[in-house]
DNA sequence: CGAGGTCTTGAAGACGATCAACAAACGTGG
DNA sequence: CCACGTTTGTTGATCGTCTTCAAGACCTCG
């Protein structure tokens, strides 16, 4: 649970007591291998899920055999709170990579979150944000040509894997594959595969081996018209302890990235 | 706030104080005009509000000019939930038809979620559904053709408006230009028109003068794979009074309407 | 009555899908 | 460790959906 609680502690410095309550709540684990479904779309889950190491994905599939992914759940992500007040899921969550989920039983949430309100709070936080990341994702695949689109996802996908310690010097895990990549940005598998190659040719990504590798941040994120405001990290971090963080390290202008500005003060 | 409890109560009934303390919280309203925005990205929204009349829509505009509608509130939504943990909002709201607004601040809603937990429970559950429909908005512009993502925006619409008592008939209000759709589909205008014809063509709608007539709910619903299940609302009526329903009158087949079968329970 | 927004239509062109085939990488078992 | 099959990645060619541009009709409202 040391990641989920890094990533809560973004925004909010945890007591001792909430730590261990958060640990104790959260002291099952689950392996998942890589392909295999946590849960699929209908079901009624019985617990809520941290994700700790791996990555997963949220998907629909369509009666014509196409599939859109709606989610990628990174270590550090909390699970299911939706079916902690839905009886069913509407989607299915698969595991790109071997994966490991800590799990709560609802029952021990719901005691959880009466004993700790602020735990209550941030659940409800990353709640909201997670209905936020949705719509922007929805701007992607609805306004969005494929470069702009595929380079917005990495963007997104990096910037949350660098908030909890997973990215460095520009490069971070993903292991997705390129049919992955056009599940969840709603192009063709061969579409996908020339856009890399142009955003490689670009200078401004290599992606393979389960790695994306950003050469030029501020390249990628105009490519993308990338705006990080709608992960809500830096309105949560203000008030705290500030935790002022760049994306990559070789880009040398301080200039404007997307239409954010080129600081980010992250934390998902 | 009529509308608002109705829709609540299809959830779960409510107590008169319960009632009571929701009239009072949303004492105040406001009334917008067409065409008016409420509130602008990235503000610092102060209050939370209740749609009573009118229908608004959550866009966010990037940078070439273009616009995506990501969610459609109608009468009986309440908005703004974000804004009650995340400090500014990611997406503007504006009004697609004169409207009235029922407002509360934060602080009065606070209060009032802490006397009665039951009201925070559905407004959690609110939350949660709207993420839930912000996910199959990502199916439909990425993975639908312009035929099936109008066809299926307007099913929902549909039964969301029946959900509150605003559709009869296969006719409900429906205040968006072809443009509206198009920025809620990420279609083009011109094709939003062909596309609309041909819907009307094949007997399935007619949708003009702010309203939507729906003549065949089965082929439409088939043209659209539209399954509600995303809605959330037949499982929460489960082992309360069932509310059985079915969109249109004038279909006779009871046969299947997307993948779900034909009746719907519904309550959003 | 005029003006602006909305709807409609046609024609041309672009972006991305689909089909088909092959190459490379991976992993599994012999 | 190599042989093999399977998954993943790559490339070319063709086709279709949807966009863009342009212009005109319609409609509503001051």
């Amino acid at each position: 649970m040391d990641i989920v609680i890094r990533k809560l502690e973004l925004r909010l410095a945890l007591s001792p007591e909430e730590k261990g309550a958060l640990r104790s709540t959260f002291a099952a684990t689950r392996e998942y291998t890589s392909g295999q479904d946590l849960l699929t779309e209908g079901e009624r889950p019985t617990f809520v899920g941290a994700l700790l190491r791996g990555a997963l994905c949220c998907y629909k599939a369509l009666p014509n055999g196409l599939r859109q992914i709606v989610a990628l759940p990174l270590p550090g992500d909390i699970l299911d709170l939706h079916s902690f007040s839905l009886e069913r899921i509407d989607h299915s969550i698969g595991a790109l990579a071997p994966s490991i989920l800590a799990i709560a039983t609802h029952a021990a949430v719901e005691e959880m979150t009466e004993a700790h309100p602020r735990l209550a709070m941030l659940l409800w936080r990353d709640a909201v944000v997670e209905a936020a990341v949705a719509r922007e994702w929805v701007v992607n695949c609805g306004r969005r040509d494929a470069h702009a689109r595929i380079a917005h996802m990495l963007c997104e996908i990096y910037v949350r894997a660098a908030a909890v310690g997973l990215a460095k010097d520009g490069v971070c895990p993903l292991p997705m594959t390129q049919s992955d990549v056009g599940d969840a940005t709603g192009l063709s598998v061969v579409h996908v595969n020339r856009v890399l190659q142009r955003l490689r040719a670009e200078n401004l990504i290599v992606f393979g081996s389960g790695r994306l590798t950003i050469h030029d941040w501020d390249g990628l994120a105009k490519a993308a018209g990338f705006n990080p405001a709608y992960l809500h990290a830096s309105d949560a971090m203000r008030g705290g302890r500030g935790f002022a963080f760049r994306p990559p390290v070789d880009s040398p202008s301080g200039s404007e990235a997307g239409h954010g500005g080129g600081e980010i003060a992250l934390g998902i």
